[in-house]
RNA sequence: GGGGUUGUAGCUCAGCUGGAUAGAGCACCUGUUUCCUAAACAGGAAGUCGGAGGUUCAAAUCCUCUCAACCCCA
């Protein structure tokens, strides 16, 4: 069963209005009508009612009434049963009332929300697929994210953290949402730089002073234990950085011939000269590349408004980086990647325009080129690329308010591993993700510490171990209904494996929502069947701190609903009957809030634990 | 000189496909535990949404100009 039940609200209303509407109105048309039609939660202050929405102002401007005339039309159209058939389908029995200029507010019958959170918990139980709530579904796309990217010249520091953090995350919302998805750490192990850190190991290895150019970190003293005489300077700073992303729950293995891992991807494995040969033969015979003073110029500039012309082939013959980051995003897309996306810093935001152009005209060469080869693949329509590069800021250091400068030349850097270890990793993926990454990250090294129990991720995971711990209380008062067996005895006493254990058979529960209902238990409905729904704006504006945003908001309604409610225990002098059904109706309603927190969490690679 | 990002409460930030009285967290003040975990809740105080014009029934949100910070390119 597939778990959309606000797009299946709003397409009742929509169709319902659509009929009588539109034939009235020839200057309306359906489209319009559904591009002007917003519903959106009721503003709780307003207490109006459970939805709302603003279309009366829309249609005012169509309809040429004042919006409160056209609000009192639609009421008339949506109570008329010659047009409202999909909404008395839905037993929604929505109550109407005009409000302020001109919104339209709407109260739904508990029943129907009853079939909401039934629906819903279902589908969380059966795990059924996740899909957008959109009804344009998108096709699942096979995207490559390229996240993080560092020199193999020292230890990760906080600033990859955050695209370690944001990239892992957006891949899992990704794959939630139906794609298929594959990430990829691109190691430059060429060039410069990488000279300078084999010099500067040589130099310290034989107790000789650092070259100027080399590295000054303190990090690279490891190089004169004996031990390490004969390793490579870059195969070990690559494993340790593939070690600091490990124990932030990223994990990039080292290259292998199955495709279908995340990995790491070296420059140097691209530098064949026959395939460097190919592609300048090829963007020649294009006219995309020409010689000019000696060097050979992509033409960025004419096919794809780029400020200017690029150079790929320097005069001394050596590779441009671009150029080299060209064979790279070719590589991509012979894998048969369509959908590509790179996390880049802020500093690389000049780049992304040749990158982008570089790519999407190899892509059409390369499909091209297929076509040639297998004429059965020339009446197929050339499958869609896209290409998003999201430009990041950079983390903003500071130590007690003092901005610290990092540079790896100097050695002045803070490693990932050192903060990840001292704040803890749950308390600082929450930090590196809670924020938009189009803004700058101030990080405060003292003040994470000093806060590391005040972040908001333990807010979250604790509203989550309360939903664990009602289950654990009602077992042990005996008044957990016998075909709801959520927690066993030992999930609780080794804090792990939690409400995914359950086991529901909703069918013979019955769930009376009138008897719980209440503004905070409404407020929570509306937020667990929008879930979905965010998940899947998410999956298209990458803003991906929604998710603990989100997260956030459910779990201060709960703590909310928790302090106002005694849910295993009723207080009121209530019939025995109600006594027995308000508690199941409680458990149901926390259980589907535990499980959407604790598949929120796990999108953002976060532990829920049972008990704190 | 050209371009990018940012500017919202004392601090850190959400909100930006235009919608009701601009929201959180931290800090500050006042309350709430014989009751399922107080790592929580309720309430209070705190804002000319950088500035100026414009479009609109409606602008933090869209347009133009402008100021400031950070970054990229020449």
């Amino acid at each position: 069963m597939l778990f959309i039940p606000l797009q299946v609200l709003k397409e009742a209303f929509l169709s319902t209005l659509a009929k009588s509407l539109c034939k009235a109105y020839p200057n309306l048309t359906e489209v319009t009508l559904r591009k002007e039609f917003v519903l959106t939660e009721c503003n709780p202050k307003h207490k109006g009612g459970d939805l709302a929405t603003p279309l009366p102002f829309k249609l005012a401007r169509y309809i040429k009434k004042t919006p409160n005339q056209v609000a009192a039309e639609l009421i008339t159209i949506l109570s008329d049963p010659t047009y409202n058939t999909p909404l008395t389908d839905l037993k929604l029995a929505p109550k109407f009332v005009i409000a302020g200029a001109g919104y339209l507010n709407i109260t739904l019958n508990p029943t129907y929300k009853e079939t909401l959170i039934r629906a819903y918990f279902e589908h969380l139980a059966n795990k059924s697929p996740q899909l957008p709530a959109s009804n344009r579904a998108p096709r699942k796309k096979k995207i490559l994210l390229e996240y993080i990217s560092a020199n193999p010249t020292g230890p990760l520091h906080i600033g990859h953290g955050r695209w370690a953090a944001y990239g892992s995350t957006l891949a899992n919302i990704l794959r939630f949402t139906g794609h298929e998805v594959y990430e990829e750490f691109y190691v430059n192990d060429m060039g410069n730089q990488i000279e300078q850190l084999n010099q500067t190991v040589a130099a310290l290895r034989s107790n000789k002073p650092i070259p100027k150019e080399g590295y000054h970190s303190a990090y690279l003293n490891i190089f004169k234990d004996p031990a390490t005489t004969t390793s490579i300077p870059i195969e070990v700073i690559l494993k340790e950085q593939q070690q600091t992303l490990h124990n932030m729950r990223v994990t990039f293995n080292a290259p292998t011939k199955e495709e279908f891992s995340n990995h790491f991807f070296r420059e140097s494995s691209i530098s064949d000269e026959t395939d460097i040969q190919q592609m300048i033969k090829f963007l020649k015979a294009k006219e995309l590349a020409y010689e000019k003073e000696g060097a050979l110029w992509f033409a960025a500039k004419r096919e794809g408004n780029d400020d200017k012309d690029r150079v790929i082939v320097k005069t001394d013959g050596t590779y441009t980086y671009f150029f080299i980051d060209m064979l790279y995003h070719y590589s991509k897309l012979k894998r048969g990647y369509t959908h590509l996306i790179d996390i880049l810093g802020a500093d690389h935001h000049g780049y992304t325009k040749r990158i982008k152009i570089a790519s999407s005209l190899i892509y059409k060469h390369l499909i091209a080129a297929q076509k040639k080869e297998d004429a059965s693949l020339q009446e197929q329509p050339t499958p869609p690329f896209k290409m998003d590069v999201l430009i990041g800021q950079l983390v903003n250091l500071y130590r007690s308010g003092k901005p610290v400068r990092m540079s790896k030349r100097t050695g002045n850097i803070i490693e990932l591993s050192t903060v990840a270890e001292e704040i803890g990793v749950d308390a600082i993926r929450y930090f590196l993700v809670h924020q938009d990454i189009a803004s700058p990250l101030d990080f405060d090294i003292d003040k994470a510490k000093s806060q590391s129990l005040d972040n908001p991720v333990y807010y979250i995971q604790y509203a989550y171990a309360r939903t664990c711990s009602l289950f654990h209380k009602a077992q042990t008062l005996g008044i957990l209904p016998a075909n709801l067996k959520p927690l066993a005895p030992q999930h609780y006493a080794e804090n792990t494996a939690p409400h995914t254990s359950l086991q529901v058979a909703i069918k013979d529960l019955k769930i009376d929502y009138a008897l719980i209902e209440s503004p905070t238990v409404n407020r929570i409905l509306y937020k667990l069947i929008t879930f979905n729904e965010e998940l899947a704006l998410i999956s298209t504006s990458y803003q991906v701190h929604h998710l603990p945003r989100f997260l956030h908001d459910l779990a201060s309604l709960f703590h909310k609903l928790y302090n106002e409610t005694s849910f295993l225990t009723p207080k009121e002098d209530i019939s025995p009957a109600e006594k027995k059904l308000r508690p199941t109706a409680y458990l149901l309603l926390s259980s589907a809030v535990g499980l959407t927190l604790q598949n929120g969490l796990s999108l953002m690679n976060i532990t829920a634990p049972v008990k704190m």
